[in-house]
RNA sequence: GGGGAGAUGAGCUAACCUGGUAUGCUGUCAGCUUUGGGAGCUGGUUGUCUGAGUUCAAAUCUCAGUCUCCCCA
């Protein structure tokens, strides 16, 4: 296993490799297959975050992948985003097909249609679907297993209101879902920026992103709300009328928390030199027990493993391992593999009537009482998710500086991930600061801090030095 | 998109410069012996990325393609 701090790169081709988690050798660049032990864990990831979803009154649905070039081709500035990175199906058999269909890399302008139809009046509003679904595109940034593949896998929810201040307040639901799930459930910490207006969703008005960090420094962006305002709703003619009898435009949201890319998330942020690590409810089993067996003591001890297995409550999965393998193998492969809990079972604790848990994420070795396993796995089971994300939350908060010129920033970039810079201002206009940093000093600008309203106070924009208006942050990216 | 490195059984690798029967380890399968931190012995098992060229002869040299990794945009 390679060292995860000093060479985050081969650590994480790896562990995604020995953990068996995802297979290259496919033969399509980009395209990669998900294997059964991260799809597991995956799995569990949808389901808590469709719940999250869902119990916000999202319902769910499933568009076709397949988009005609005509819908897609309806809002401009969105296809000027998407179309250099679509695949396109132009071919039925032998036949060339009068129009061709986009492979959908994003599914606005799949249901946009559809909500044309669907849409007429007050009492349809508000909408909010979502489907699980699969997208494509054609990367052309170098691709890396669940951190970037031309093809993945995620949550997209498209929501139409009466007015902009109810599709604001589902941005702001979105970042607080976000919050609930990826930073609470999967102990992964981030941070919501408002991106600059040159790097916002192709068709958006605004972009408001998760960025949380790799190992090596560097951002990786998680979820992204964004409000579109009403550029799709006119473009796709999504009307209802109003208590007036006035036909007016919907005002819309999208949000797309991508699953593939958050377990990337959660491999990096987690994992350590042994191998994967992870949050006990995203394991695909919580328990591994680890019979140590004699010849002569083989019965008694494997009825032991049974009885314990049969008290740990259902919430869960417990598997006991009776392969021929050496005891020492087991427990290097599982901790391989993330299982956070391991029971040692052999003719010693049959004996005293006991068991040895052991932790993934601290390597405890804790003695317990055969009688008490199943309550205090409960606890550890708690303490566990509660260590991975103190720190998690610790590691993140020392990643983040400020500084007010360009050697500053580049210094603070090598040890830290966002940097705070005084910048002229986020609009279209200082996209060409943002490239004399990205020229520098190799870090991309993501945005303003949501939430935070410090303004720079007599400083000067750091790369064009006239008067600065807003912080934004810098950060080498993924 | 630019630059660099590379591709030999399922995985890692030797042989490549200097063309001539493809090496070892791991895995896997069978059997026996083993089991408190990656067990041992015996036997079986699969390979030169694809295509073209040079040559008596190509893993090796040349060209093209595909894929992978690294660095940069």
């Amino acid at each position: 296993m390679n060292i995860k701090k000093s060479d985050f790169s081969e650590w994480y081709n790896t562990i995604t490799k020995d953990a068996q988690l995802c297979d290259l050798r496919y033969g399509i660049k980009g395209f990669v297959v998900f294997m059964p032990w991260a799809v597991m864990s995956m799995n569990r990831m949808y389901a808590m975050y469709e719940q999250a979803v869902e119990s916000r009154g999202h319902v769910p649905a499933l568009f076709p992948a397949l988009i005609p070039e005509e819908y897609f081709t309806r809002e401009g500035e969105h296809v000027k985003g998407f179309i250099p990175e679509v695949f396109w199906v132009t071919h039925a058999g032998d036949t060339k097909l009068e129009e061709r269909y986009a492979m959908r890399p994003t599914s606005e302008t799949a249901m946009y249609t559809m909500y044309a139809l669907w849409i007429h009046g007050v009492k349809d509003l508000p909408l909010k679907i979502y489907q699980r679904c699969q997208v494509w595109r054609h990367e052309t940034k170098a691709t890396k297993p669940f951190i970037r593949s031309r093809e993945f896998h995620w949550i997209e929810a498209h929501d139409c209101f009466a007015t902009r201040e109810q599709a604001m307040a589902q941005v702001r639901e979105d970042m607080e879902m976000a919050e609930e799930v990826i930073h609470g459930h999967f102990c992964v910490p981030f941070l919501f920026f408002k991106r600059p207006q040159w790097d916002k969703f192709a068709g958006a008005e605004d972009t408001y992103a998760a960025d949380t960090l790799m190992p090596d420094g560097r951002a990786l962006q998680l979820p992204s709300t964004h409000m579109l305002g009403q550029n799709f709703s006119k473009a796709f003619g999504i009307k209802y009328t109003d208590d007036k009898g006035k036909e007016e435009y919907v005002w819309q949201t999208c949000y797309g928390p991508a699953i593939s890319r958050i377990y990337a998330a959660v491999i990096a942020t987690h994992g350590d030199d042994k191998g994967l690590v992870l949050p006990v409810r995203l394991a695909p089993l919580q328990v591994v027990i680890v019979p140590i067996i004699k010849e002569e003591t083989r019965e008694k001890v494997m009825q032991r493993c049974k009885e314990v297995a049969n008290a740990i409550g259902c919430c869960f999965f417990v598997k006991i391992d009776d392969s021929d393998n050496t005891p020492g193998f087991k427990y290097n492969q599982w901790e391989m593999k993330g299982v956070p809990l391991r029971i040692e079972i052999g003719m010693r604790d049959v004996e005293a009537d006991s068991v040895v848990v052991v932790r993934r994420d601290t390597g405890e070795k804790i003695k317990v009482k055969t009688s008490e396993v199943d309550a205090k796995l409960g606890e550890i089971a708690g303490s566990i998710d509660k260590t991975l994300r103190a720190r998690a939350d610790k590691w993140f908060s020392d990643k983040l500086s400020f500084a007010e010129d360009m050697d500053e920033l580049g210094k603070k970039l090598e040890l830290h991930g966002f940097v705070r810079v005084p910048f002229c201002t986020d609009g279209m206009e200082a996209e060409k600061c943002a490239d004399i940093v990205k020229d520098k000093v190799q870090a991309n600008i993501r945005g303003s801090l949501f939430g935070s309203d410090a303004k720079p106070e007599g400083k000067k924009c750091i790369s064009c030095g006239n008067k600065a208006t807003i912080y934004l942050y810098a950060a080498k990216q993924y």
